[in-house]
DNA sequence: CCGGATTGTGGTACCGATAACACGGTGGCG
DNA sequence: CGCCACCGTGTTATCGGTACCACAATCCGG
């Protein structure tokens, strides 16, 4: 018979107390003489009892746990996220359940309800698309606390984290005119992503700042992912008029974009510069190429776990958080710039 | 009053049916009139009543969880493992719980000992070091099924999922030698990881099979990370007769070492050669330049948690697995060859 | 046409903890 | 010296499901 069978009436039987008495030295309340706390420390020692948290979470209607949800966690931003997520959850004695969507709506839904039928104490997403409203409308009809991460979804009341998607992409974007480009690609997500249409305002808000006309044609959807961006890139260049310039809407679209200006024997950024938003860490230690909007990810992480975390205790204001932050511009090589 | 407080009792009122029956229909048993299945359907449609998972759990004493312990999950190596987890576990109808340790032996225990209260069905960990051992006997004590991965634990009679780090440690080092190295440096972890054991050993054979003598000051100790591959290369670059190339015993360390290197105002490979152990797949999709041994990370990921569910649910053999994976041997910039 | 098997359903206890309340004993205060 | 507040502890019910057994109704073969 291993010890995780060992219950909280085995220890109150041993030390001759109750079992109501054993609860409360587990928790620390007040309350208990000093000899009681003694012999039922005592018992629980001998018997090798760990309380379970399982039992606990059901009697408390708290289950001691949340989850974390995003499109992919090999994407570095996401990592870095997932990572501080973690640690700040455990910290708060709470355990993190990863829920990775690739990106699908569908496999989103099914992991919300049944992370709802988990009852998990709250949940910080970062949704895959406007789309993901009605799950996240069960959220709040079952009220459980959520918080957006990196993109949001218009009529949702919900404490956000967000990154200047718009003020960052039209930073990269000036940039690139203010190397003389004029023919500016862009790919990016359908524009029921929020990161997509404030990335895409940003884009045309440089444009037009600068006086070039917008050219739909230059404008291509395409995932946010090697895949998509590599499609992306391809059928810009294919273009009779090929841009000299183009900005992809993240990091991950960057490296299938740089993989098919050199599938078509060309290079970056001599015959088509690239500029994107979030960095991938390790590939710029080891080779400072990309020329990025890099997101403070780690805080996105932190940050939105606090927040979750007030509101799962009811500390949160009565007023939804809204936080943008701000981005770090870093030119390196894949933009042309000397 | 929100449907996560519907309960069964409430759906078996609304029904005119006992909880039993409920349960039976939300469970998909048999032995339910198909009159009787419509009625308690549509009650539960009515209430919005989700089941709670919780509840379930403590019932049936299987709470529908396990947990994957890493040492980092920023490492692209342990992100991959952790992705095709949780998309295995997905699939059986698991949630995965993460815990990373940062190689922090006491985290890792308190990590363990959390999951163990927690009453996770099982554990898929990639071990801190053999100093492990002592919180994975808990586990043992328990009767929680684990299984290991990339890292074995001598003396632990558990599933282990692992590289030929041997085999391959050997295989990049006679690469080196075969380009004409004979002052080859190593940085490895502490002799008390397995992956760092086997590695060297690996060394070890490539350097005697080619009739040179072991110089114990071109192995340094540091750790697996960025921060200790830099340290590690500092100290190499010291050396009154500096090594003409360098194995790393993996990915960041090597992303430290050659920071370290340029550092130096010095170049890889023209001036150290390299190669390491583990991929960053994005930074080798940007710039392909680290010569590396790449393990199949993803495979790792599915095979460990196969394994564990198989564990779980008592399907495992008698005996123990021990599978091995290959490495796939990339030769690329870092190392020099032509 | 009867006895035993089968089917559909309910009752009760229990999983392992905790909340809420009750209660006897002690000490301080008027 | 009596009343009341407080202290330490126990009792009971409950969290939301499920296992196990019981049981009436129906079915079947001989």
């Amino acid at each position: 018979m291993s010890p995780s069978n060992t219950t909280i009436r085995d220890v109150a039987r041993l030390s001759g107390v109750s079992p109501m008495t054993v609860s409360r030295v587990i928790n620390d309340s007040e309350r208990v003489s000093p000899e009681t706390r003694r012999r039922v420390e005592q018992a629980i020692s001998e018997l090798g009892y760990v309380p379970s948290r399982l039992a606990r979470g059901l009697s408390r209607q708290r289950a001691g746990t949340l989850a974390v949800i995003v499109p992919d966690v090999a994407n570095p931003f996401f990592t870095a996220i997932l990572r501080a997520a973690e640690e700040v959850a455990r910290r708060a004695d709470y355990h993190v359940i990863l829920g990775d969507t690739r990106s699908d709506l569908s496999v989103e839904r099914d992991v919300i309800e049944e992370l709802i039928a988990h009852r998990v104490e709250g949940m910080m997403i970062a949704p895959v698309s406007d789309r993901s409203a009605a799950h996240l409308r069960r959220l709040a009809e079952f009220g459980v606390p959520f918080v957006l991460i990196d993109r949001t979804v218009p009529g949702l009341d919900c404490d956000v984290v967000l990154g200047d998607s718009s003020g960052g992409a039209r930073r990269l974007v000036e940039h690139l005119i203010s190397l003389g480009h004029r023919r500016i690609g862009f790919i990016v997500e359908s524009d029921d992503v929020s990161t997509a249409r404030d990335r895409r305002a940003g884009y045309e808000a440089a444009l037009s700042g600068a006086g070039i006309a917008l050219d739909p044609t230059l404008v291509v959807n395409a995932a946010a992912d090697p895949s998509g961006g590599s499609a992306g890139m391809s059928r810009l260049l294919e273009l009779d008029e090929r841009p000299t310039a183009v900005f992809t809407v993240n990091n991950l679209a960057a490296v299938g974009a740089i993989e098919a200006v050199r599938a078509a024997g060309l290079e970056v950024p001599d015959d088509v510069a690239l500029v994107c938003f979030d960095d991938i860490e390790y590939a710029s230690r080891l080779y400072p190429f990309l020329t990025a909007m890099e997101q403070p990810a780690q805080t996105f992480g932190t940050l939105g776990t606090q927040l979750l975390l007030e509101r799962i205790e009811g500390r949160g204001p009565e007023r939804r958080h809204e936080v943008v932050l701000p981005g770090e511009f870093i030119i390196r090589k894949s933009c042309g710039a000397k």
